[in-house]
DNA sequence: TTGAAAGCGCTAACAA
DNA sequence: TTGTTAGCGCTTTCAA
């Protein structure tokens, strides 16, 4: 391995000398800083970042905490940070929790042992133990929250407006005459269920609607539960006409659920999805969602992420970013022959 | 941040001590381990890894450079090699490439200086420029190629028999009594796109049949790119029965240009695909495909790469897995009537 | 404008 | 069984 010492000698200065004009700090005349350079190039001499960090306690590596990398909003979330951090110079560390609290804490563990400049936080239930554990322990780590919100804990938050979004959806079915709504959501502690749930009953409120107890059902946020949950909802004796899915993946479950049951979309079932995700382009109808900006809601999370890296301090900001309908092929008017030939009388 | 001095002196010892029982090296009397175990948990101490990196020259950490992590199949994949490697105590470093060489050679740059201990190249079109660079600058580096091969570069890893998956795909199709079968591969000088071609054109002459240039569309590995080369291939006047899609991304694009021009599958073409990615479930009706052992290769290649780490040098070894027929709805048998229907006399 | 020297937090001889 | 000491490769005072 090539250091700074085998430059200084090639060179014929001192180790400061080369690490000044290395970092083009302090004064060096124009000669040695050629004689340096010259040095370098020959030698292929790259600094060794880990002595670096060591000295600055800098890394340029950003820890990124999430469920699990298969699922395909996480992928395009991941991949809108890491790019906008490689833009800045900085690594990212991959960590699949599963949603497991000890296996975030050790994940935790190893990352700020290995003096990572910042920790994202996306995950759907995102309990409060570990992060006020790093809090207390480590408040000089920068901590920032992407897509759900902690109770009673003050950090950086990078959001969607969830409320806005479930209330979008639930209105656009209802606007084509809908009135039996399903809502078929995440972890019942998720962030993202809960605001997306108030959406929906405050739109099925303002249209004079009772949202009814037999229509909610919550899971996870994967194509089985749209699935299993998705039968049970389109077995009932008045089953819905619409189903606000909590999720693409979940929508596709319902597809999946809508297909054995002989049930067809949008003729018979109005489905739609949030997140906008691949899954929306593929399924046929093509689904209608709600958008979640996810790759400028990873930009901003890594630029604020580096802001309070780089300027030492938490803003404790909350940066919302509103989302918007898609409208494809999933929902359309509510079908009244199909109300009379399922329940004729 | 506490150090390992606060921890000595709290334990009325050396740090030599202290290091001695964190690591358990060398020995310790019972009552100094204990002396420092109390020390360590009453101070929390934390041991820095970024300063054991510098004396052991070992991270415990290991680079991915993928093409791009949206990329359902890198998805499942990284989950398994990300897995595997918290297993052994290792962190991931995730890098979308995007095939482009010049930020894959930035990547390079980046984790070489870094400290990492090993990196996973898993790459469709693998030019051998960067890992050459590599191997001559840095040949302490262990290097591992997943998923693909480099003509003379001699290295560890770790493949699927894409030869005998091509061929698996296009016998199947052949006994279902297709004689007109297109395929679409992906990027030309892809490892993947070229051996599954050996198989299915092998599998033609097998059974008699001359594979003919019009058949032949290469493009990227992508949804659109299906959807394009497969709308080529509907439209002629001789139009394929059976389409083998070179991954299953492909296969879905197949299936929106088949819905578009009101071709059913598998009625009117079987549409067969490779990889057995998530996408496979969800189109309607299910995908037939080749499956490759994903998860298994992504484990096996980090138990290669740690091995390497810890024992210090390369086995070049090639680690071949078998791919296997996923039979679903979307293969049939060839129908008569729909070839004298779109062609008759 | 340059160099000597201390030190980041830890490991590993070596001596005691 | 323990402590002293010399580094790992770099940055950063401080003197010169």
């Amino acid at each position: 391995m090539v250091t700074i010492k085998d430059v200084a000698k090639a060179a014929n200065v001192s180790i400061s000398t080369v690490s000044r004009v290395l970092n083009n700090s302090g004064y060096s005349s124009m000669s040695t800083k050629e004689k340096v350079n010259k040095a370098v190039e020959e030698l292929k001499f790259q600094k060794n970042m880990v002595a670096t960090a060591m000295i600055k306690k800098q890394t340029s590596t950003l820890g990124l905490i999430i469920p699990d990398i298969k699922n395909i909003f996480y992928g395009e979330l991941t991949r809108a940070i890491e790019d906008q951090a490689h833009q800045y110079g900085f690594n990212v560390i991959l960590c699949n929790t599963d949603n497991d609290l000890e296996k975030e804490a050790e994940y935790l563990n190893f990352l700020l042992r290995k003096g990572i400049d910042g920790i994202i936080f996306s995950t759907p239930e995102i309990n409060d133990k570990n992060i006020r554990e790093v809090m207390k322990n480590r408040p000089d780590v920068p901590l920032i929250l992407l897509g759900s919100q902690v109770k009673n804990v003050r950090l950086d938050e990078v959001l969607v407006d969830n409320f806005e979004g479930g209330y979008q959806a639930t209105a656009h079915l209802l606007d084509h005459g809908h009135q039996r709504i399903g809502y078929i959501g995440g972890q019942k502690d998720s962030y993202a269920t809960v605001e997306r749930y108030k959406g929906y009953a405050k739109a099925l409120e303002d249209y004079g609607i009772e949202p009814m107890d037999e229509y909610l059902k919550l899971d996870e946020f994967k194509i089985h539960s749209g699935y299993h949950r998705g039968k049970e909802l389109l077995k009932m004796s008045e089953p819905p006409t619409a189903v606000f899915a909590g999720n693409d993946a979940i929508a596709v479950g319902v597809y999946k659920a809508a297909r054995e049951l002989g049930i067809s979309i949008p003729e018979e079932l109005s489905v739609i999805g949030f997140d906008d995700s691949q899954f929306a382009e593929i399924v046929d109808p093509e689904l209608t969602t709600i958008r979640t900006p996810i790759s400028e809601m990873g930009e901003k999370t890594v630029e604020l992420a580096i802001q309070i890296v780089r300027e030492g301090k938490n803003f404790k900001e909350t940066v919302t970013f509103q989302p918007s309908l898609i409208e494809r092929g999933s929902t359309a008017k509510v079908n009244d022959h199909y109300l009379v030939r399922k329940y004729p009388s």
